[in-house]
DNA sequence: AAATATTTTTAGACTAATCTAAAAATATAT
DNA sequence: ATATATTTTTAGATTAGTCTAAAAATATTT
């Protein structure tokens, strides 16, 4: 049997890895996870003899096939849960995340399949991010950072990475949410600022908001 | 902050009070919880400290005002996640349990609060059971076992008491269901069976079956 | 290549919830 | 009313997950 803690660490350790490097280190886990380092250790010896990891003491750690399924599966119950508190239930995109982290550990196939088949099979989460479907696949979205994107050039809106409240609400605030145009007017080199326009106004936007908004060039 | 077990073992107080005496001794709490009785001993303690219980060692246990609103709440939500499973998500009346035992500890008001509405504010759950209001009202049904009911009678279908898949299972398989018409034909004294009329049938249901169905006269 | 800094692991302790086995309290039977 | 049985509590141990503090390994700097 796994628990929920288990869940929790494989599911951090998918998210590092998945943001660049294969091998995940110790302390990027414990910020992550909010715990000590040691903590971590504990726990990854662990999820290396239960299989859902491979790891070498002081090597960092890879999750095994196995630990991807599961870190899979626990994102696709995350994910369709948002897209339930969104569509079916009157949530605002910043506030699932807390509710999401909760019910994405009910174990139950049924459930998440006839959740799945209720919504429609959605493909994407109210954040922009994919929703594998009951084999683990899911469609890599090609796209790229506000940052990076190029002056004159206009985009859609397509994803966040930082899904915090405070984020979210700052995007509402200004009128920017999935599907939004954006067309870049100007880089600030001094600050990295960027200025934006959008439907019915121009607005410029810090570099901390230009590295975690996602965008598609159209 | 309240305990998952904590809140599990608020339900079974609960339960048990309701169905009778108002102190609660420990071996029944051990019996419904699965568990030893010096767990149980441990526990009413730190509940008493948290003020959710009242007890005195050796005299049984009983809730607070504040550990019946937990109670009460933990209920609600239950039910309502049984609604939920079976009028959007296809589950069959025997299967809900054993998902909303873990579903009815995910704390959020909202949540919960929206589901209600979603569910255009049920006032029973799929096994007949009154579903507590945000405030902890609910109505008492006036009902009466089967067993207990008087030859001749005819009586609808309220709930049940037993809320297993085994006999959830057999009831489908006899075309018993809430709503179900049903008269009492014979009481026999032997074995305290009763031959019942449904609408196209008649049968004969043992002791164990009508002391777990609820019904109402009509 | 030594010295220093950083990261990771180990050792030992803590808490929540559980257990077994024994002791204490209460209830029942003769 | 005494003996017996049952119920409940205590005492001490266990497991999962965490912590602090110290030790060990690795990385970086000079």
């Amino acid at each position: 049997m796994i628990t929920l803690t288990e869940e929790n660490y494989i599911k951090a350790i998918y998210h590092l890895s998945s943001n660049g490097e294969k091998t995940v280190n110790t302390n990027a886990i414990a910020s992550a996870m909010q715990t000590k380092a040691s903590s971590v250790t504990d726990m990854i010896k662990k999820l290396s003899e239960k299989n859902y990891a491979d790891y070498k003491k002081y090597q960092g750690v890879t999750l095994t096939s196995e630990g991807k399924r599961v870190a899979i599966n626990i994102i696709r119950k995350h994910r369709l849960w948002e897209v339930f508190l969104v569509e079916k239930l009157n949530f605002s995109w910043d506030e699932v995340h807390e509710v999401a982290e909760h019910l994405e550990h009910i174990k139950s196939d049924k459930l998440i399949d006839e959740l799945d088949a209720f919504l429609e099979f959605p493909t994407y989460d109210p954040h922009g991010d994919p929703i594998p479907d009951k084999e683990g696949n899911f469609k890599h979205i090609e796209k790229i950072v506000l940052a990076k994107a190029e002056v004159g050039s206009t985009y859609k809106c397509v994803g966040v990475d930082d899904t915090s409240s405070k984020f979210l609400k700052y995007l509402d605030s200004n009128h920017i949410a999935l599907g939004t145009i954006i067309t870049v007017k100007h880089k600030e080199p001094f600050d990295n600022s960027i200025k934006i326009a959008l439907e019915h106004s121009e607005i410029v936007v810090s570099q901390s908001v230009a590295k975690n908004l996602y965008l598609k060039k159209i």
